[in-house]
DNA sequence: GACGCAGCGTGACTTCGTCACAGACATCCG
DNA sequence: CGGATGTCTGTGACGAAGTCACGCTGCGTC
């Protein structure tokens, strides 16, 4: 069943639920469904929406010529594509990928309304810049952890992060990417990590075995 | 002799220089100067001013906790330090450096101006989000760059463009936090360039000698 | 069971960052 | 002039990380 656009913005965009712009959302925006794996929007392209993210996530990340990905950050409910926005206000093209990790349940607003309220609503324009602001200091600080911090102490991060339960379901691959690092150097770390009994492998799955022991690695090179 | 807020702002922001805006800068902003290598804002600070640049040149870069660097970008007359404006609109830490590198001439804006134009003036709005969103953009484009290309090509790239009369007038030091990489690697890329006879190295000076051997260094690797 | 495929393990090699040290050059001063 | 000091550069040795190639394993399908 799905919510209505009022109804998404009330629960997960408290900053929008402003009486005179809710009216205006609920007029004037549509609510999407992107599957999982679906694109969003491609590097080099104009883009001509501004979606709010109600459920599901997406993955907004840079690629190499040769097929090398690195993840920025990923958008979660609550969240929108800021780079969209950055891109319609500074009218420069899209300088990355995004996809849709899971389904994707959005409230889509048209590139003339984002530009009428940015003029006319305070709250719109303090959530917009809010979120391009901290995503610009994000992407800026996940620069300096990519270019300074050795790849041990990001694994660490990365499983202590991505745990559910102790475990991390996910490949090497998909690590790799995330990590801007390559699968053959991850499994490398990996199989360090196990012999030194902090984790266990089995395919498409890490289990923390001492996450105290990770802990120790986030820091130091 | 120093010119005025306004006959700044009409030469170099023309965009700002609408009637009721200017008014406003000229009554209330205030210039500055900066010493070279004085600093404009360091990581971790809070902002309180919006330097709109008006002469020299600013460097904005990350620093690691061993001293390596790596250069964001520089910010030119005519622009202004949108990290801080970043910072100033959503409410975060400045993730970075910003360090004057020449003597530097810049009308600053108080925080509080800076948020009340943002709801009174589209000059201003359009001004400053236009500033944001291409630098967000070019820092991305960055990132690609340093996690994607070797260092030959973009030693190469770096050399052509930093070239005034065919000399770069740096030391490998320079060069080597502008591309973010170490000294050493820096001299001895340069040494090798120089063996294949694209460039001649002296003290803090590289002369390009054969500009399309070095073009056909920029795309590969 | 044979086959195909995704995921993983591993060795050889290259690129790059780190560290250490030595030589070359500039500037300042006695 | 000659030495002292500091900056800049060259280079070797080493470690960390990316690339390439190949083979193995588990697991599904026919």
């Amino acid at each position: 069943m799905d919510a209505s656009t009022s109804e998404i913005v009330a629960e997960l965009f408290p900053a929008l639920a402003a009486s005179p712009l809710l009216a205006e959302l609920d007029a004037r925006a549509q609510t999407v469904r992107v599957p999982a794996g679906g694109f969003i929007c491609m590097e080099g392209e104009a883009c001509e929406m501004l979606p709010l993210v109600a459920a599901g996530t997406v993955r907004v990340f840079v690629q190499s010529d040769e097929g090398r990905e690195v993840t920025l950050y990923r958008i979660q409910p609550g969240e929108s594509c800021v780079l969209t926005a950055s891109c319609l206000l500074g009218e420069t093209a899209f300088p990355a990928f995004a996809v849709a990790e899971t389904e994707v349940r959005a409230v889509v607003v048209r590139l003339a309304d984002v530009q009428t309220w940015m003029h006319a609503s305070e709250a719109w324009r303090g959530f917009v810049l809010g979120l391009i602001a901290r995503r610009f200091a994000e992407v800026i600080g996940r620069m300096e952890d990519l270019m300074f911090r050795r790849l041990d102490a990001r694994l660490a991060d990365y499983l202590l992060d991505a745990a559910v339960d102790g475990r991390v379901t996910r490949t090497h691959e998909q690590i790799a990417t995330d990590l801007g690092s390559a699968r053959a150097v991850v499994s490398r770390h990996l199989k360090a990590l196990e012999q030194a009994d902090l984790v266990a492998l089995d395919r498409s799955r890490v289990t923390i075995h001492d996450p105290s022991g990770l802990q120790a690695l986030r820091r130091r090179g």
